[in-house]
Parts: C-alpha cells; structure tokens; sequence
DNA sequence: CCTTGTCAGATTGTCGACAATCTGCTTGTC
DNA sequence: GACAAGCAGATTGTCGACAATCTGACAAGG
C-alpha cells in the first residue's frame, strides 16, 4: 500500500519557534527563576517584533513557568520547595493513575517504544549530556501518559513537565557532579513490561521518591534565595 | 488595630478583561463549540485593536477551551464523548486525592465557607438561573482543592473546572428543562464535615458518577455532530 | 530626619497598517 | 465536462510607533 503516515507540518509562524526558544532557555536554567524577560531586549535579540514575542509570553505564563504582572514585567517562576513538593505529590497520584489506565493498553509497540526510550536516556548517561539525561527521562516516564489514552491527563502531565524539568535543571546545575551512572530505570521499565500492576505503581512511587529526595532537600536550602533581577 | 488586608488590586489592562470576556461567552455557551472567533470581527464589537484580542486568545487556547491553527483561525475547542469521559475520570482521582489533603486542613472557617457556597448553590437553584447553578456548583465543589494547599492541584482543577463548565453548560441548552430542585450537594456537604474520610472520598466518586452519567450518554449522543462555522 | 509631590527615564500595553497565507471562484485548456 | 493555473477577497501573522504606567531620584515641606 501506498498509505504514509504524515506527521503534521511544523508551524511555521514565528511565535511558535519563539515559544520552543524560551522553553529551552527557561527549561534548561538558561533563564534563571525570578528573572525578568525584558521584552524590547529579547525581541532585538531574536530579530522579531514584540507582537509575536508577547503572545509566546502570555503561552508560558499559562504553562505555568512564566508569570506576568501588569506594567511590571514577566518574570521566570519562583521555585520553592513547596512547589516543588506539591508537584511531586500530585505526580505521585497521576502516576498510579496513568499506570492504571495504560495497563490493559500495553503492547508490542508499548515494550518497543518503552525500550527505545530507555536506550535514549542510557545514550545520554553514557554521554554525560545532564540536560539530555533529564530531558529522556522524563520522555521515558512520559510513555505512560501518552498511552493511558487520556487526553486530559496527558495534558496535566505535560504542564507538570515543564516545571519537573525545571526543577531537575536546577538542582543538576547547582551540584555540579555527574549524576548517577547506575540505571535507576532499569527496575521501572522491567515491571511496566510485567504482569503485577500493583508492583509497578508502588515502584513508580518509591521511584519518584528518590528523584524527588535529593531535589526537595535542596530547595529547602535555597529557601528565601533572593531573586535575580536582569 | 488598623491593620486592614488589602488584596491586589484588579488587573486594568483590556487584556485581562477580554479574556474574562471570552471565557464568559464560551463556558455559558454563547460561542458554539467548534465556532470560529474572527479576530476583527471580534476586537471591533470589543473596540479594541487585535493586538490585546490575540494574546488574550492565546491564553485561553493554553486554557484549554480554544485551540489555534496558525493562518487558519482560532477555534472553540469541539467536545466530544471521549472528552468528556476523560475529564470525568481524571475528576475521580483528584477528588480523592484533594479530600484526603484538605481533611486535617479542615476548620472551622473551612466549614462556614462550605456552607456559604452551598447556600449560594441553593440561591441560584431557587431563582432558576441555570447558568450561575453550574458555576456555583463547581465553586462548591472546587473548596477542597483551594483548602488541599497544593498550587499545582488546584491550578489543574482550575483548568479541569473550565471544560466542565463548557460541558454543562452545554448540556442545559441542550434539554430546555430546568435542573432537579432536589439539593444533591446536601449530603457531600455533610460527609465534608463528618469524621470518615473513606466515606467523603466514596460519595464523591458516586456524586460525580450521577452528574456525568447524563452528561455521557448527551455527548453521546451528538457524536459527530458537524461543528458550526460562523 | 521623615514624608510627600514632582519629574525623567525606562518598560509595558495598545494601536493602526502592512505582509504572508489561505479559500473559493474564475478562467483557460484539453 | 474535467482539471489545473491563477486571481481576488478575506483572514491571520508581524511590524513599528504611540500611549499608559511604573520606578527611582530629587526637591520641598513639616
């Protein structure tokens, strides 16, 4: 047969390459959090008129990692531990409930693409790319999203995305060391392809407890940082 | 002592009132879903140039309730059965989650203000005004969620909230009739106040099952309903 | 010394016009 | 008559300029 699947074309308008450029910079700790985006200098900077740059702001203001207040500017998100905590709370619980639901759904093509995604982060571990390494990670923990067949909650996992990158960014930059070597997926990916669901939504828990350990005890000691302006 | 608690003040730009505009329009059903928003159209019955109309757009297409095709349009999101199911079960879990947050928060300000929403709810019952019951309602409902002190919770309630009210709404215009006088939040409210939290969470999910249950078998029916242009 | 009024500079919010793109019709060709 | 090319109208995307607002400094007054 004849019969190729075509992806969607890339949007071409110039807010959205602008929007994938300041996720970037703001995902990757480019932009740092409290930081305020002046809008003349970004827009000079990118060659573009403030117009299509300001509809990419009000976009990540409602992603959640920008927030904008009237006549004063739009600045980076503020990370908090509490913040951090309550994303990693809410994560528990949309976890077991993603687990959930793509359970009966699993395939050939789930394992195939849950054992591509896992090779991914290992590339990236193996290449000391921490950015990558995050990024894949979450790509990997992501699968069972995007196959719970939910688009609601995929949605809601997305948004949480944004902001786990971001915390994960900043704690990978401020302890400059490498992270682990040792494949802490390796158990995960191994129960997801099992036959005890329970088993993997405890693991998926006990898990994110380790990401989320080291990551809260370090924003609880940036606690009450002083925001840097521009 | 003097010391009054002053809240910010309201944001002033046209921005910020066009959104609430908008999403007025949209929640209560004056914007079809699939209806296309023709910017100039738009911005002159609003007397405002398109600039603040775009970026206001954008924000609600973040929201969830528009969606954009670039240099075709901006659209109301279409809704459809699988949609509504998918909000409907996502509803579940974080119900439950947010009671069981919210329950060792509970005090006595947590108590009046449920009644204070409930009696709202039951005002707007009385005055048949259908449109402010849905609102009311899902204000009644969304208490756990602001109590359950997780920002990350509530903002994705707050987003889960704006289908919901679409998807009500909605449904109201579809069958003319008025809603059950009977008051179905009596016992909610009451299981809030009680001791078993098991129970609350149990009732919630039976609660939501019975809202959705028509709701479901409406979207249903108007299945690949074609989506009215402008 | 502290408070209040004023002003200049910088930045955000808004506007009207132009450029790029899509849609549907018309036209010409076979 | 079927079909492709091309044109005109409408709509969205982008731009540069102007208006509104905020910030901080400075002066006047108590």
């Amino acid at each position: 047969m004849g019969k190729a699947d075509f992806s969607p074309i890339a949007d071409t308008t110039r807010r959205a390459e602008i929007v994938a450029l300041l996720r970037r910079a703001i995902l990757t700790g480019q932009l740092e959090p409290g930081q305020k985006l002046n809008e003349l200098r970004i827009s000079e900077q990118m060659r573009v008129s403030r117009a299509p740059l300001r509809e990419a702001m009000r976009e990540l203001v409602q992603e959640g990692i920008l927030t904008s207040i009237p006549y004063a500017g739009t600045f980076v998100i503020d990370v908090t531990a509490k913040d951090i905590d309550d994303a990693y709370s809410l994560n528990k619980v949309l976890d077991e409930f993603a687990i959930e639901r793509t359970w009966p759904l699993r395939n050939q093509r789930f394992f195939d693409e849950l054992d591509r995604r896992h090779e991914t982060v290992k590339q990236a571990t193996r290449n000391r790319d921490t950015t990558r390494q995050i990024e894949t990670a979450l790509q990997l923990h992501g699968l069972i999203y995007e196959w719970a067949d939910n688009s609601v909650l995929l949605e809601t996992w997305q948004r949480l995305t944004s902001r786990l990158q971001m915390y994960f960014a900043l704690h990978q930059q401020a302890r400059k060391e490498a992270v682990p070597a040792a494949d802490i997926h390796e158990i995960y990916v191994s129960l997801l392809k099992g036959t005890d669901m329970r088993a993997a939504q405890r693991h998926a828990r006990e898990h994110i407890d380790l990401d989320f350990e080291e990551l809260l005890s370090y924003a609880r000691g940036l606690e009450q940082r002083p925001s840097k302006g521009a």
